[in-house]
DNA sequence: TTCATTGTGTATCGTATGTTACACACTTAC
DNA sequence: GTAAGTGTGTAACATACGATACACAATGAA
């Protein structure tokens, strides 16, 4: 147990955050985290903020996993990241300084537990505390890394390649091998169609590296297949 | 002129800067900024940071344009962006934390005035100028949403049409609606092949859209053209 | 039960783009 | 001058993917 010259406010909130962030934040930082935070337990699917809407709470994300989405000017759907656990939204970051409604819809994939930090104390804290500027600026170069991935995987691979490497990553996130999701879905975040999937699909099927029934996908374990 | 209480340390440099930066920093911060920063003028095509070596100073752009690039795991370019008048380079700023290796490689598009800010002002800045802040968290945010229209371009516009915006942005930017560039360079920015490059080319000329010449496009006035 | 909704398999076809190959003009170095 | 390097045009071909259409199974509501 770590000394303190404190009595954390919250103790189950404190304990909480602690496991997971002891090597990110000081335990006076997680204090005042709890402090401030509001910690929520969402259904999975609930949408948490959507476009346009306006932004109180910055989500760190302690379970479970949140999907971030924008539309472009043509009603077009693009998947910007999901959040897994100890992960925030760095996009809501600018709603602290700038603007103030979300350019982003965020959605829970699963059941997901939330802490909630209001937007004004992103900036307090930002100047008080040098663990949490870390954690902010963390963030950002996370996503830019992750951007720049998935524009490498777009350009670089065939669409192939990028369905093993999505249902891969999927089953990662959800701890899980078998996936529940239409073929339709997966076709919407690779920006492609549903005929191209279930044409993919059927492949990756007769090469054993998957089994499926309707919305149903067994991702089989992956042997050294490829090149 | 703006009344102040400090004789700046730099007259020329603080100039310059204020002409730029009036809107986004105060003449205290410009002048801190000026006292630090060294000021120096490149020729085009001078690569000022590349991929692994030490990251010292954050640069700032006064006038012409830098190209950020990276390299994937298989020796791919990846272009990330261009720096323009009054912006900074987001990558960049992860190295005043965490990484002291650059993943990106910087070059001059044109003879560039590059403000180099040393990397250990920018946290000490974070604390002290709420306006050095919004700045910072500014170019993120812009380099996150450019990241996000990137990916946006690539999936749901065709070729010719990611082409024309191109070659136009490029326009726009340097100042000049010719452009000295070969083709292979435009395949290599749009992540294609010359031969394709050469393809489309053809075709916008012969839909009056450019002019071109061996490394030498000129790009003709935007009528009402498209869809 | 019946019906509507949703998810999947499959065929046919068009086309944009990548691949490879070669000719040839321009530029620069020698 | 010649030669080497670089930039461009163009043809022939392969192919991945998108578009469209239809059949049919599973699911769930009435």
């Amino acid at each position: 147990m770590i000394e303190r010259d404190f009595i954390p406010a919250d103790k189950a909130c404190f304990e909480k955050l602690e496991a997971k962030f002891s090597a990110v934040f000081e335990p006076k930082t997680i204090d005042e985290i709890c402090r401030h935070g509001h910690l929520k337990t969402y259904v999975a699917d609930k949408i948490l903020v959507d476009i346009g809407s306006s932004i109180k709470y910055m989500p760190v994300v302690l379970s479970g996993s949140i999907k971030v989405m924008t539309e472009d000017g043509n009603g077009n759907e693009l998947l910007l990241y999901y959040l897994e656990s100890g992960e925030t939204c760095a996009v809501t970051l600018n709603c602290c300084t700038v603007e103030k409604k979300s350019t982003v819809r965020a959605l829970t994939e699963t059941e997901s537990e939330i802490l909630l930090v209001p937007v004004e104390k992103i900036e307090e804290w930002m100047i008080k505390y040098q663990s949490w500027r870390r954690y902010i600026l963390g963030s950002y170069n996370q996503r830019l890394n992750e951007m720049v991935s998935a524009i490498d995987n777009i350009v670089f691979h065939s669409l192939e390649k990028r369905l093993i490497r999505y249902l891969r990553e999927k089953v990662a996130l959800k701890k899980n091998s078998v996936l529940v999701i239409s073929h339709q879905d997966i076709a919407d975040d690779l920006y492609t169609t549903r005929v191209s999937i279930s044409r993919l699909m059927r492949k990756l099927e007769a090469n054993k590296l998957i089994e499926q029934q309707r919305n149903r996908i067994a991702v089989l374990e992956e042997e050294k297949h490829e090149a």
